[in-house]
DNA sequence: GTAGGGTTAG
């Protein structure tokens, strides 16, 4: 027994040592000691191995608040949000109550899960037993409101407690930050410090984190000031936080600076680093980054590679892509749901569709995403008929399609001008499957009739759209137009542009080009001089074949 | 009980 304490200690157990003490414990009959049952229940729930974790659970005859919590939270992490209620409400008919963490597990859950009804009635459970003053289960209700965009009720519960703790502080910061009022974060955070209280590094994530917009890199930079200054930019989190701050703002060195002024940088601030490059259109940096990290024998995650995948579908070269995949075996990852859509994407992206299809078939496990990304690659292979035939199997299947799956579709509608079943598709959508219409819908039902020669029908379904009207909305009616020569409906579809975008020069190039189709030369030049004279100019379209050279 | 990087569509 006392020989087994250490191991007990540990706090990371592999599934096998987890095995091989269970074992241990059970020779020695300790496996219905609550303490030892739910020490193994975290290890196995640790392991993905929920089923020993239950089995566990239920040969424990005497079970402990800190033992149904251990198995709430095995559920309650494993996303099986049911189970993890159905324990609660066992728990609740027991002479074993739930205790604040029991409610701070759950409440989190109802957030990961978007479930603003179950998190009502938890927070009613936790004012009723008294909890409405508790550190832990109010910092859980605080994120949970936030992350649910509730920021006003999240304020409630800060509010309402009768002392502050640097957690609860944090969670309202970064609340604060998350449903995009960062400057009420900045107050709360200059308020706690005039208070005395020293923020860590979760206040400082939380504050850099809601820091969106682009004009807001001043502030970022007088945060990143505060951090070096406290010396806590050397916390990981916040490393890759800032890293991820100048890539949103694109300044990549300032980004690629605070990485270098780490000691140890980790795989998440390289990735942050990456994808930062990749976001800014610096696709090739982004893959010879991914390549020194390989080199140097850093073992990517699904994470990286799926991200560093985008970078290098956007290339015209295949190479990088395939070398990519030989570190997707090279790390076990092949099985990866996230990183096998994200191959799928690059080869067909890459012109090979055969390729994507191949690591589609393979994947053991498929799910929207994956759906999405090879009907996608069908559509832009002008494979319509096998793009629907995929729409059918993912129905079949009882898989849930996302505004994605019909963008993807109605593309594949545009590029066979499948125009009957791209309608068809656009009412199931709204009505069977309860998507809401985005502008992207808009625009390829616009291109999917315009193209067509349906201009009048497309015209229509723009002016049956509340106002105003997106420009890119537009935009495709009038590069209809100008393909099929119809400068009446241009000019009126230009004027409607013009009024929203006065200042975007390639609407009006567009509009020239119908003119220049018909020989209106001298309406042409009118357009080309109302460009020039408004100090505006259009940026040339470029293309080119292998321009890298990788 | 609070924190960092993310695949498809556009």
């Amino acid at each position: 027994m006392i020989k087994l304490l250490p191991e007990i200690s540990q706090s990371y157990q592999t599934p096998s040592r987890t095995k091989i003490l269970h074992a241990l414990i059970t020779k020695t009959h300790l496996s219905r000691d609550p303490f030892y049952a739910t020490k193994l229940v975290r290890f196995y729930a640790m392991n993905d191995d929920i089923v020993s974790a239950r089995n566990l659970f239920e040969k424990t005859p005497q079970r402990t608040v800190f033992l149904w919590n251990a198995i709430i939270r095995a559920y309650a992490q494993a996303q099986k949000f049911d189970d993890a209620i159905s324990l609660f409400i066992r728990m609740a008919k027991t002479n074993t109550k739930p205790d604040n963490f029991t409610y701070a597990c759950l409440i989190r859950a109802c957030y990961e899960n978007s479930d603003l009804d179950g998190l009502r009635v938890l927070h009613g459970g936790v004012t009723v037993y008294g909890l409405g003053s508790d550190f832990i289960s109010c910092s859980a209700l605080v994120t949970a409101y936030s992350k649910l965009g509730l920021v006003d009720e999240a304020s409630k519960v800060f509010y309402g407690t009768f002392e502050l703790d640097l957690v609860l502080w944090n969670s309202m910061i970064s609340g604060h930050g998350c449903c995009g009022f960062w400057d009420k974060g900045l107050e709360l955070f200059n308020k706690m410090r005039s208070l005395g209280k020293q923020p860590d590094g979760f206040t400082l994530v939380g504050l850099i984190s809601g820091l969106i917009c682009p004009s807001l890199l001043p502030i970022g930079q007088g945060i990143h000031g505060f951090c070096l200054k406290s010396g806590i930019e050397s916390n990981s989190h916040v490393g890759s936080a800032l890293v991820s701050l100048y890539s949103r703002f694109k300044c990549m060195s300032s980004a690629h600076n605070v990485l270098s002024s780490l000691c140890q940088p980790d795989l998440v601030t390289w990735s942050a680093l990456i994808t930062g490059y990749s976001q800014s259109g610096d696709y090739l940096q982004a893959l010879l980054l991914f390549r020194s990290l390989n080199m140097e024998g850093k073992k990517a995650d699904h994470i990286l590679i799926s991200s560093v995948l985008t970078a290098a579908a956007q290339i015209t070269n295949v190479r990088p892509g395939i070398e990519i995949h030989g570190s997707v075996f090279r790390h076990g990852l092949q099985s990866n749901i996230m990183v096998s859509s994200a191959l799928i994407d690059m080869y067909s992206k890459c012109g090979f569709l055969g390729l994507g299809i191949r690591v589609f078939e393979a994947m053991p496990e498929k799910n929207v995403v994956s759906y999405n990304s090879v009907i996608s690659g069908l559509g832009l292979h002008g494979l319509a008929s096998q793009a629907f035939k995929m729409w059918e199997d993912l129905i079949s299947k009882g898989l849930k399609p996302d505004e994605s799956t019909f963008s993807a579709l109605l593309c594949a509608c545009c590029h066979a001008g499948l125009v009957n079943d791209g309608w068809e598709l656009f009412k199931r959508m709204k009505d069977e499957f309860c998507i809401q219409v985005r502008n992207e819908h808009y625009v390829l039902m616009v291109k999917l009739l315009g193209m067509a020669g349906k201009l009048e029908e497309a015209y229509d379904l723009v002016l049956s759209l509340p106002k105003p009207v997106d420009s890119g909305i537009w935009g495709a009616l009038l590069s209809c137009c100008d393909v099929h020569g119809n400068s009446e409906l241009g000019e009126i579809v230009a004027q409607h542009i013009f009024d929203n975008e006065p200042k975007k020069g390639a609407y009006r190039v567009m509009l020239s080009n119908i003119y220049a189709g018909e020989g209106r030369w001298n309406d042409v030049k009118q357009l080309r001089d109302d460009i020039t004279d408004g100090g505006q100019r259009k940026v040339p379209g470029v293309s080119w074949i292998d321009g890298y050279g990788y």
